[in-house]
DNA sequence: CTCGATCCCTGGACGC
DNA sequence: TGCGTCCAGGGATCGA
């Protein structure tokens, strides 16, 4: 599932891949993950791509200006907003080769290839945003962990009565962080996912802060962790996936303590952590309860059909 | 403000 | 081998 650190090895591999080439023409297959189909079609053809960003956990694909002749540049910003979601993949191809399966937007670059977008579950988003649109758009998000200030950090974190994991989840208060770093980055500070942000004492929160910016950085460096099947631009796997601490790692030991790692939901999501090493908040286990408490657990019906 | 539930979507894991 | 079922998970949205 790509996060800030997928995000950035695409961003970072696209930027030396297709930056200076100029859409040509654009094909769309499916268009339900974009905000405005119509407007991409209308809008891409003919333009320069001037950049490839990362921006939280989406792509900036910044775009120059049609009639780029003189200097006329018409001053209005204007790029194609990506986000991957579970499975998305931006590659750039020969046109010779075939398209793979749900590939649902082919752009014909200058030289010869196309930027294909190929997303099984489409769970991602894609939309053409400029001017105030795009401005406006990029504020909706919080601030991103790699250019906070510790103090910045801290202040977003402690403000909130949420719990830590959901505030590490909300892409308003910190943008690009995902489920597999938000528990890494709690384990190696040694933080419940439960705690409530504001309950954090200084000093953790500078911890959280600290080893959030090394375990991205490192994941950076690392390309990546490559859990279903992500593939930066140049279609090679990341390696970080091998250093996760706790996630994906339920019943196995923890490398500090030995404690055996668990799975609990916080936050509506899946999270790992260790129950000796990441103390938990009062009130958390006695509303996780042990087990029994509910013995037939009349298991909501979750079924519909 | 915060929470959980629900929906979106498909592939992969698992059970029989 | 081939079904059926469950689950994962980011984000939007809605009601509690």
């Amino acid at each position: 599932m790509p996060e800030l650190p997928e995000v950035e090895t695409v961003a970072r591999g696209l930027q030396t891949l297709i930056a200076g080439r100029r859409i040509v023409s654009v094909s769309l297959g499916q268009t339900d993950f974009m905000d405005n189909p119509a407007t991409i079609e209308k809008e891409l053809p003919g333009r320069n791509i001037l950049a490839v960003e990362r921006y939280g956990k989406f792509l900036l694909i910044r775009l120059g200006d049609l009639r780029c002749g003189e200097g006329a540049q018409s001053a209005e910003e204007s790029a194609l907003l990506v986000h991957l979601g579970m499975t998305g993949m931006l590659l750039p191809q020969p046109v010779a080769e075939p398209a793979k399966k749900h590939t649902h937007v082919a752009m014909l670059l200058d030289d010869g290839r196309e930027l294909r977008y190929v997303d099984a579950r489409r769970f991602g988003r894609m939309a053409y945003l400029a001017g105030e649109t795009l401005r406006k758009e990029l504020q909706r998000f919080g601030a991103d962990p790699l250019s906070a200030s510790a103090d910045e950090f801290a202040e977003r974190i402690q403000a909130r009565q949420a719990r830590i994991k959901a505030l590490l989840l909300d892409q308003s208060v910190i943008r690009g962080v995902g489920n597999i770093y938000a528990d890494e980055s709690l384990w190696k500070a040694k933080i419940h996912p439960a705690q409530i942000g504001a309950r954090l004492t200084k000093e953790q929160a500078g911890k959280l802060y600290h080893v959030l910016q090394e375990i991205l950085r490192r994941a950076i460096a690392l390309h990546g962790s490559s859990i279903s099947d992500f593939l930066d631009a140049d279609g090679i796997p990341g390696e970080y996936q091998r250093h996760h601490r706790v996630y994906g790692r339920e019943g196995k030991r923890c490398g500090r303590c030995g404690a055996v790692i668990r799975r609990a939901i916080v936050a509506g999501r899946s999270s790992y952590y260790c129950p000796r090493c990441q103390r938990a908040p009062r009130g958390f286990g006695v509303m996780r309860k042990k087990s029994k408490a509910r013995p037939a657990a009349s298991k909501k019906r979750k079924n519909s059909k």
